[in-house]
DNA sequence: CTGTCTTGTTATAAAGCGGTAACAGTTTCA
DNA sequence: TGAAACTGTTACCGCTTTATAACAAGACAG
C-alpha cells in the first residue's frame, strides 16, 4: 500500500507492472513513459518508491536520478534495464540506485524488492530548533520540553519558531507582524501582544516576566531570552 | 572503510571476495565458513554489512538470517547464492536480506552493492509495523492488538498504513489526500475525516479524542500519536 | 438479484483558533 | 509631575475547522 511511479517506455511491461503492483501489492501507482516528464513528477510529488527505466526517451533513466538526488531527493529508488554488464550495475548503484533489477524479471521479485525498500523507515532529516532544553520542530509541528510536549497554535508557533531561527535579533512589533503575520492588513500589536502572552503561558516555566523565555526590550521589541539567563 | 562479515563456505571464494574487499576496497573482512558458528559473531559483534551465503553447514544461511532479525538485528545483509529461482529470492527478501547476489557474480558488483547499502541509513528490518501494542502487517492486510484481529477497509488500511510509516510527521489534509488517495480522484476532505473517524472507532480503546491513535492538529493536520502519551 | 461491505455525502454539533476590546501597570520625557 | 506611549493581562466572541451520526450510492460476492 504505497505510492509508487513506474518510470518505462515499454507500454506492455508498464501495464503489466502497473497492474501486478495494483492488484497482487494494493500499491498506488502512477506512469510515466518519458523521463524529461518523470523528473517534473518526480520532484514535485512524494512517493514511496520509484521504479525507474535505464533507456527511456527524452532523458536518461541514470540521468533523471542523478538530477533528482543532486536536488536532495531521497526516495528509494530501483533501477531497471535491460544491460547486465557489470559497468552498468556499478555506475546505476553509485548514481544512487538502492536497488537494480536486470531485463526479463520476474514481477514477483519486483514486488519482493519494493516491499524490501519499503520497509526502510523514512529518512527524517529534521532541522530541530533548539533554546535551553527546549526543542521546536518546525516540519513536525513539535515543541518538547525533556520530551513531554507542548502545545501551540499554529500562529503562536510560527511567532515562537521565528524567534528561535533568530535567537539573537530583536524584532520591533511592526517587523514581527511583518514577517510572521505575513503583511496580513489586519495584523494588529493587539494580536502580537496576545500570542506572546499565550506562547509564555504554555513555554515559561516560571510566571516571572523576567525570566519569560520571550524578552522585551522596552521600546524596541521583543527577543528570545538568552538560556539560564534571568535579567 | 567498512567492517565486513562473509559467511561462505567455498573457501576460494571466500578468499576471492575477502582480497577484493580488503584491497580493492579497503574494507575489513571477517570470514567463516560455517552458519551455526557465524550466528555468535553475527551477535556479538556489530559489522557494517555481511555477506551471507544459502548455503552453508551447520545452519543455513537462511537460518541464521532469521534468527538474527528476530532477536532484533538491524545490520544490512547481502544473501549470496546459487539458486536463481523466483520462490528463493522472495523468500531471502522477505526474512530480512536487503540485497540478493545470484552466484556467479562479478566482485565488482558485490563491491557495487555493498556501496550502497552503507550508503543509506540504518534499516529496520520487519514486516509490520509496530506502534505501542499495535501491529500492523501490511503484506497480509492484518492489523492486531496483542493477538486480537482489527478489520478495517482496505482504504482505512492504507491511511493508517501511511500514518504507521511516518509515525512522526505530521500531515495536512490535502497531503494526506494526494498520498493515500489516487490523487485523480475527487477526493475530499470529508472522506478522510470520515475514514479517521472509522479508524479511530475500531482502533481506539478509549473514545476520548485526546488520546485517539490518530492526533488532529487544529488547522495543521494529523499525525499518530507517540503511543502512550495523552495530551 | 440480493444482501453485505465499502466509501463517500450531507447535516449538524462541538471545538478551538485567533483575534478585539478594555483596562491596569509601567516607562518615558516634556 | 503628569500625559502619552508602551506593555501585560483577562474576558469574550466570530469564524473556521473538526467530529459525529445518519444515510445513500457503488462494488462485490454468493
Amino acid at each position: 500500500m504505497a505510492k509508487v511511479l513506474v518510470v518505462e517506455d515499454d507500454i506492455d511491461l508498464c501495464v503489466a507492472i502497473s497492474d501486478s503492483l495494483t492488484d497482487d501489492e494494493h500499491h498506488t501507482v502512477e506512469v510515466f513513459h518519458d523521463g524529461l516528464d518523470s523528473l517534473s513528477a518526480f520532484k514535485t510529488t512524494e512517493y514511496d518508491v520509484v521504479v525507474l527505466d535505464w533507456d527511456l526517451p527524452g532523458m536518461s533513466g541514470i540521468d533523471v536520478l542523478k538530477n533528482f538526488r543532486s536536488a536532495g531527493g531521497m526516495t528509494p529508488v530501483i533501477m531497471l534495464t535491460g544491460k547486465n554488464e557489470l559497468k552498468d550495475k556499478e555506475l546505476g548503484l553509485d548514481s544512487g540506485a538502492d536497488d537494480y533489477l536486470t531485463k526479463p524479471f520476474h514481477l514477483k521479485e519486483l514486488a519482493a524488492r519494493i516491499r524490501s525498500l519499503l520497509r526502510r523507515p523514512p529518512v527524517v532529516q529534521s532541522n530541530v530548533l533548539k533554546h535551553g532544553d527546549l526543542m521546536l520542530d518546525p516540519s513536525n509541528f513539535r515543541i518538547t520540553r525533556s520530551g513531554d510536549e507542548l502545545r501551540l497554535s499554529p500562529r503562536d508557533f510560527a511567532l515562537l519558531e521565528f524567534l528561535m531561527r533568530h535567537p539573537t535579533n530583536i524584532f520591533s512589533v511592526e517587523a514581527l507582524l511583518a514577517r510572521v503575520w505575513n503583511y496580513d492588513s489586519d495584523a494588529t500589536p493587539e494580536g502580537l501582544r496576545v500570542a506572546i502572552r499565550r506562547i509564555r503561558k504554555v513555554v515559561d516555566t516560571s510566571d516571572a516576566l523576567d525570566s519569560s523565555i520571550i524578552e522585551n526590550v522596552a521600546r524596541v521589541g521583543y527577543r528570545l531570552r538568552p538560556p539560564g539567563k534571568t535579567l
